[in-house]
DNA sequence: CTGTTAGCGCGTTCAT
DNA sequence: ATGAACGCGCTAACAG
């Protein structure tokens, strides 16, 4: 491995010069800069980040804590945030915790070691702790959902307005009766998407039916179980709006194994586009989230750091009407 | 942030006594060791690993580069990687190279600025330059995807097995103008899956035809515009056997913009189990492959390191037979 | 404008 | 069994 020395002897200068060269500091002689520069090349020196990160006590990698890696929009989400990680000199690295508090504090703890120089993260709980990364200066943004929005910057959509706009798009296609499959109470997304969709309703001057309110956890389980207890009443629902893509799978299949007819004896709408969804039969509306620009609103938001106090953006989401909502 | 030194002092001991305790080294008088370790606790202190790094000249986390990550194949891929990695004391991060060999080149160099302590690459192109990892005693598995199998370990599906298998199910259930759809030939599942449809062709006794054979991108676009063709040929094929997910999802969709009907006209097989392809009209049939088991045997693979020659693990998948496939 | 030098926090000789 | 001291590669403060 070539260091910093091996260069300053190629170059016959002292190492302070060729740090700053390397790092584009002012101040060198144009010619003895060539010099270094051309020494870097030919010996082939990239400066050691551990190095460079123990002396600044900072490194130039960011961290990206997700819940649930395996859907589309995660995909978008990460190409949004290395896009402007990259030019301004972060890499990022992605970090699974899996809907899993304790995997997530793991992942905190690697991020303080390796002193990593930011973290965006999909928290998995409210109880998720930051405080940690907060009193060692680590620049902190959430994304998709929030904590704690007078400590840290937080990247969301619109949840409540996408939801009432879903449940209001079944409603005036002539859907009746609407139930709502959503996450657990302690996920900021699902009591949003919830209270979406009751608004909706009300504006509708429908009476909210606490029977056709299911909370679930945000799997595929949940969404069957739902659909099991919605299709078990006495009145049952005659459009479904489900709160992540899981649930929809779940919901789906509930329904197939039935044998119901999807718009004709239920519709239904989901949140989370995906590419698979214009391959069921029919093919499924979907609340499309913006997910390239979240990742480039949370990236924004770390690079400020903590020169500006903590906010955040509301991004708002899409509608995608296909088949599945249309009578 | 708390220091050795800080822990030193607290403990009444010398920097080398606490390094010593927190390594787990033996030679250490009992009483001694916990008191230090009571001042650990005390203290709060966890070692800082970029210091570490530094001194050790190799960090504790490994990469887990990846070239496409929205599939549930994926998360259980992760899933066995990590298992193993946290029971060494390793941590585990994600790189997505989104199938792109620049993007992937800049996180290799990520790897080695950071001092890494292992890859586990599935390999955008067969050009993948893993010689500078190899050059530093990184230890690197590749997954899925194999490069040269004398310079490194890998772990992948019987791809060709595999697809013989669908193949030939796809036969034996009567259907008998079978088209491949893959992807591009510089990678090996693509040449492999397509080389298994073609021995189980000749299994039974059947022609080869060049004009059922389509090689793609691994995208969507690419099975779209496959099927386009496919159907337009003077003999259509009354099958198809696809590549990869979003290949399989491309043409789904090629086939319900044609009002063609699955499988009564043509009958469908493709690679990746995914949740959703049980709720497509019909099910989908797909060869599952075991995600975790390639995680945790790569994992394995990387632990030993190069204290063993390189070696190739190969693994079977499992074909899930649903309404697609069956007359 | 350039060079010398002191650590960043840790693991590891080498004495004791 | 324990501690003092050196250096991993780099940046920054200070001198010149």
């Amino acid at each position: 491995m070539t260091t910093i020395h091996d260069v300053a002897r190629h170059a016959a200068v002292s190492v302070a010069t060729v740090s700053r060269v390397v790092n584009r500091r002012d101040g060198v002689n144009t010619e003895m800069a060539a010099r270094v520069a051309s020494s870097v090349k030919e010996l082939g020196y990239t400066p050691n980040n551990v190095a460079r990160s123990l002396r600044r006590r900072t490194g130039s990698v960011w961290a990206l804590i997700v819940s649930d890696v395996a859907s589309s929009y995660f995909t978008s989400l990460v190409r949004g945030v290395e896009a402007v990680a990259r030019a301004s000199g972060f890499s990022v690295v992605v970090c699974n915790s899996q809907e899993d508090v304790e995997q997530e504090a793991r992942y905190i703890e690697v991020v303080l070691s390796e002193q990593m120089a930011g973290v965006i993260i999909s928290p998995a709980q409210p109880s998720t702790d930051i405080s940690r990364l907060i009193g060692r200066n680590v620049p902190v943004v959430t994304i998709d959902r929030k904590l704690d929005e007078t400590l840290v910057s937080a990247v969301v959509i619109d949840n409540m307005v996408a939801a009432a706009n879903a449940t209001a798009h079944l409603l005036d296609g002539g859907f009746q009766r609407i139930a709502c499959i959503t996450g657990p109470a302690h996920i900021s997304t699902a009591v949003e998407r919830l209270d979406g969709y009751r608004l909706a309703l009300r504006q509708h001057d429908i009476d909210l039916d606490a029977s056709l309110e299911k909370v679930e956890n945000y799997r595929e389980d949940g969404g069957y179980r739902a659909v099991e207890q919605l299709l078990a009443l006495e009145d049952p629902p005659d459009a479904l709006l489900t709160g992540n893509s899981l649930l929809t799978v779940g919901a789906m299949r509930a329904l197939h194994d039935r044998g119901i007819a999807v718009p004709t004896q239920i519709g239904i709408v989901g949140f989370d586009d995906n590419p698979w969804l214009q391959v069921t039969q029919p093919p499924l509306s979907a609340v499309a989230q913006p997910a390239d620009a979240l990742g480039r609103r949370a990236a924004e938001l770390l690079l400020q750091g903590s020169a500006v106090p903590a906010s955040t953006i509301v991004l708002s989401a899409r509608l995608v009407v296909r088949a599945s909502s249309r009578r």
